[in-house]
DNA sequence: TAGATTGTTAATCGATTAACAATC
DNA sequence: TAGATTGTTAATCGATTAACAATC
């Protein structure tokens, strides 16, 4: 098993597909379905499959049934995985109501904020205090968080998530955290995404003059 | 000027990085510090700086201030680049609050929705309907989109947008955009980021075992 | 001068793409 | 059988890392 990262990103995708394509009724789909789907090529999705061992049917494509019961074993999609969100302003409260994620077995269990206004124990997933942070991933084993707070607590935030026993962050403050090696880290940086599509589109723009 | 995507990522959190750093009255700074803070080595550093063009002092790192000008000047960070962001959903309005895209001068002037209760033409960014996006484009001359709506109308609304003079945009809908390729897509995919975490903090997990 | 740092050229690594073999 | 499709091995490409030369 080589080349992972992106195979594996993929694979969430033909498996979002596949379910799409299983509620339309269709029983089985080709590798260049995927890729048309997906905007890549058919020989990269089989490259994928083979990397993860998963097969289809020469001639007649990929059961859907099938291939979408390996997928999940592939991809590990047994129980659903609760996840906290520390930060409770606009990214925060956007991502505790995204929808993607609950559809990806992904259950939002708890918010922390530190600020007063914004807590509350009674919302549906609760808003709690940051002094409670450590206690609430220690009871409830959670290993799966957002970090959505400004850059200069974002460490601190961490240091916490990681002593008290998440494995993995997704991280949209603008601040590259330092982990032990074994601790997952996927940052979001919204505003250097939106500024690289501003400058590359300066440059096709340059290119044409 | 061969790898460049990757690189340009970086040069603008390396500005990011020296416009905190020029607050703290910091003058010069070496490659060394830039690497800390963005977490990748030295080498990096210089390798970016040296793919643009860019230049320090040996011995003496770079000087805050000049850099910042190269920076800006190969960065393309002249005037302010006007920003829509089409769906006033959760994502839609979170971005719209985000003080990160004013910092990187993306100024958000425009939010389409064709909920009509989420409509507001008097809003500080207007909230305004979809039969609206072709023509506010098109008067206005914008360049840059945000996508934050759901999946099946995403293509409906990218093709306006290409129509009416957007040149790239950054994509929510967990969907591949069709689009010419002269135009620019950045998808970000929440709900695959987030899924793709659990998976790897569930891999290390067995790796120890 | 010696040491620290920059800057560039070469080597390696990881991911994608191409070629082609297998087979239904 | 011929044609379409899967699946694997090899080649290429792009990005990172290492080696080292330059110099303040």
């Amino acid at each position: 098993m080589i080349l992972v990262k992106q195979s594996v990103l993929r694979l969430f995708q033909y498996r979002d597909f596949l379910i799409r394509s299983k509620k339309l009724g269709k029983e089985s789909i080709f590798s260049d379905d995927f890729a048309e789907n997906l905007g890549t090529t058919s020989i990269q999705v089989r490259k994928d499959f083979s990397i993860f061992g998963l097969s289809g049917n020469k001639r007649a494509g990929y059961k859907v049934d099938e291939l979408l019961k390996q997928l999940n074993d592939v991809l590990k999609k047994d129980e659903k995985q609760k996840v906290i969100i520390v930060g409770a302003g606009n990214i925060g409260k956007a991502l505790m109501k995204y929808d993607g994620f609950r559809e990806g077995g992904l259950e939002i269990v708890a918010l922390f904020d530190n600020d007063s206004k914004a807590q509350n124990e009674k919302a549906k997933p609760p808003v709690l205090a940051l002094e409670q942070l450590y206690g609430f991933i220690n009871e409830n084993k959670i290993e799966l968080g957002v970090i959505a707070v400004p850059y200069h607590s974002a460490q601190q935030v961490l240091d916490i998530m990681i002593l008290a026993g998440i494995k993995g962050v997704m991280n949209f403050a603008p601040i590259a955290l330092k982990a032990p090696k074994n601790f997952y880290i996927n940052d979001m940086n919204l505003k250097i995404e939106l500024e690289s599509i501003a400058y590359f589109v300066k440059s096709l723009k340059k290119k044409r003059t």
